[in-house]
DNA sequence: AGGTAGACTTGGACGC
DNA sequence: TGCGTCCAAGTCTACC
């Protein structure tokens, strides 16, 4: 996915644009973008007519409140991007769910494999829904070392398996996971509770800087420009990735190959030398 | 409770 | 050109 940079990245360019507009059409191409909603008409009906009042993120979600105390939650999952258009711009494929803004600017949320989602909730739908449920936000809540090493100190699950887990920090996914781990030193097959303090220390010292690289290069868009940032430019940090993606590439820092393994049934690029 | 595997879905890359 | 296989930015659920 899309993880927090290119969420981030996203919310930044849609609220100048779209804070303070007002829904006036809505449509759905793909019933399965909104399957989270309950009674699919509420999608529609809650949303036209309302006005955006801010637009949030937590994690990976963005969060979209409108007047009347309705949160448009928006997920892009795995392939999902939002686009900026206007109304009579030509459709790109996949624009599963489109929101028109004051009959001027439309937002497109294009996803071709529809693991992203949209749903418009209630407060108290909003309660029960699994955004309720993520950990502190990587970028703007991120734990302080002592409290990470009380989460994941009894854990016997791989670090990165643990980073992965939105209930413990909310943002980081697998391209930021491995990024922060080499920075850290610290290879994601080691179990969580086997950090000693000055690696966990690394860890979460990593975090910041990774994500904060991530955002000021508006993302990264991989080779399928699956991601683009919504006016269509790419994100450019697929250049400075230091082990994702990179199998058989010398490690940036000492030139020994990098290795992909499998770690909880996704791919882990590190570096045998710098990471243990 | 925590760990792990499978499911969901589409499409691009690669090998034969 | 065509077909089969593998792989992918994520999350939820089910089963030990």
């Amino acid at each position: 996915m899309p993880e927090l940079p290119e969420v981030e990245s996203t919310r930044r360019h849609l609220e100048e644009p779209l804070v303070g507009r007002t829904v006036t059409s809505v449509e759905v191409g793909r019933p399965r973008m909104i399957r989270h909603q309950r009674i699919q008409s509420d999608f529609a009906g809650r949303l036209e007519g309302r006005k955006l009042t801010a637009l949030d993120r937590h994690g990976k979600f963005l969060l979209a409140r409108f007047a009347g105390d309705i949160t448009l939650v928006l997920h892009l999952g795995m392939s999902g991007r939002i686009q900026l258009a206007a109304p009579d711009d030509e459709l790109a494929p996949h624009s599963n769910v489109i929101l028109g803004f004051d009959d001027r600017v439309d937002l497109r949320l294009i996803d071709p494999r529809t693991f992203g989602f949209a749903v418009a909730l209630t407060p108290d739908e909003l309660a029960d829904h699994s955004v309720a449920s993520l950990g502190p936000d990587a970028l703007n809540a991120l734990p302080r070392s002592k409290d990470l090493a009380a989460a994941i100190g009894h854990r016997t699950a791989p670090i990165k398996s643990l980073l992965l887990d939105q209930r413990i920090i909310a943002g980081l996914g697998n391209i930021y996971a491995d990024e922060v781990l080499h920075r850290a030193r610290v290879h994601g097959s080691r179990a969580g509770g086997s950090l000693k303090q000055p690696e966990v220390t690394r860890l979460r010292g990593a975090i910041g800087p990774v994500l904060a690289a991530g955002l000021r290069a508006g993302g990264t868009s991989l080779d399928d420009l699956a991601y683009l940032l919504p006016d269509g430019r790419a994100g450019e940090y697929l250049d400075r990735l230091r082990v994702y993606g990179r199998e058989g590439l010398p490690c940036r820092t000492c030139g020994t190959p990098i290795e992909r393994s499998i770690i909880g049934q996704r791919s882990h690029f590190s570096c045998k030398t710098c990471q243990t």
